[in-house]
DNA sequence: TATTTATCGGAGCGATTCACTCCGATTAGC
DNA sequence: GCTAATCGGAGTGAATCGCTCCGATAAATA
């Protein structure tokens, strides 16, 4: 064993809870059951519901280690010299993080200060990825920074069956047909206005 | 009152009966409540047993149906003379009609005969479809028949939340990206080998 | 109009599932 | 070997779901 002692044990068992939780809750959905992510964790119900009093907070915790995975993600993609492979990068590192399916939870739950600034720090590098590529004129010009995070969004929805590694390759062989449709130019001029900043926000707050 | 009688009555409610379930099982997946499709169906749950015994057999009905759909998507599709066009028409009808989302319920209930034949001779019109975009040259080649199920299948996911019309809209953008994503030539060649027949087609066996 | 009779619609029932708790077993630290 | 903290899972109360049962309603008939 590495480490010593039963706060080794406890420290190891937080890293496999929200590596689990993260497993779990993105490829089943929110409403997945709490016993899922302890049995996947190989963790008992009663150290789960030690580091965490509630699901929700739980919940909370992953989401802001997931906007993190986001904005490190956005990071190596501005670190890229070619401005359409950094698009790219961020893009692929998102959907294969599953990042979009997390996105949802912010109408189910109560959103946390230290969850709100750094989903705004993700935006604003995401942002910065889009402008780059546009300016480069590397990117199709009618797409906003909203298409590309719906476009995540969109490709990491929790799938109705546990993913197979096929599963997995086969979503990689759509995204890429995916990216290529968002280069520049387009091959025809997509339908409609792009989605604007207020619906995008507000989409989380009404919850009727 | 158009139509007369108790009988004109039912005749309405088994077609509301399958709007609504065809709203509410593509948009809230299949382990939506029974009562959340009588009701927006306007009807009530005895009317509904009556006319289908168990929920499997609703489900059942409605398969083929949207299946009959895509059919007739493909039909419009083939009967449009330009080939690129031809496969685009096809694809928009399924997402419009969530038609990808029906398609994981096969493991979840009995495949009925009538369903099975359905299936397969939607398939059949879909590689034609394919077949004859490749022929002529506009639809990049290293992309499958099953490739294209698989992103009507992606884009008819259920949403977490109630789509509003704003949502509707924001996915006809995505569509279109990945549409011109499909055009020939592809911008980078698709990682890894298109889906095997046998893959797709045993999804639904294995149920552990 | 009075009576019959098929249909309608929702309250209620048993089974299942879930978030969460409680407690005996286990083991590190001394 | 003793103590005390941690582990893990069976158990609890609440909520939900599929489905049934039955009183209310209105078409059909005389």
């Amino acid at each position: 064993m590495a480490g010593r002692g039963r706060q080794a044990e406890a420290a190891r068992n937080d890293i496999r809870l929200l590596e689990a939780a993260h497993e779990v809750f993105t490829t089943q959905g929110f409403d997945a059951p709490v016993s899922a992510i302890a049995k996947r964790a190989g963790v008992g119900m009663g150290s789960l519901y030690r580091r965490y009093r509630t699901k929700e907070e739980l919940l909370q915790r992953l989401c802001v280690i997931a906007v993190r995975r986001v904005v490190e993600a956005a990071e190596d993609g501005l670190a890229e010299s070619d401005p359409w492979e950094g698009l790219a990068v961020y893009v692929r590192r998102c959907v294969a993080a599953r990042s979009g399916a997390l996105a949802p939870v912010a109408g189910t739950i109560e959103v946390t200060d230290e969850m709100l600034s750094a989903t705004r720090h993700a935006m604003e590098l995401a942002g910065r990825l889009v402008a780059r590529a546009h300016e480069a004129g590397v990117l199709r010009a009618d797409v906003s920074t909203l298409d590309v995070s719906l476009l995540v969004e969109q490709f990491s929805r929790p799938a109705p069956r546990p993913p197979t590694g096929t599963d997995h390759h086969v979503r990689e062989r759509l995204l890429a047909i995916a990216l290529d449709g968002l280069r520049a130019p387009g091959a025809t001029p997509l339908p409609g206005d792009p989605p604007s900043t207020d619906w995008y926000e507000g989409r989380w707050g009404t919850t009727s």
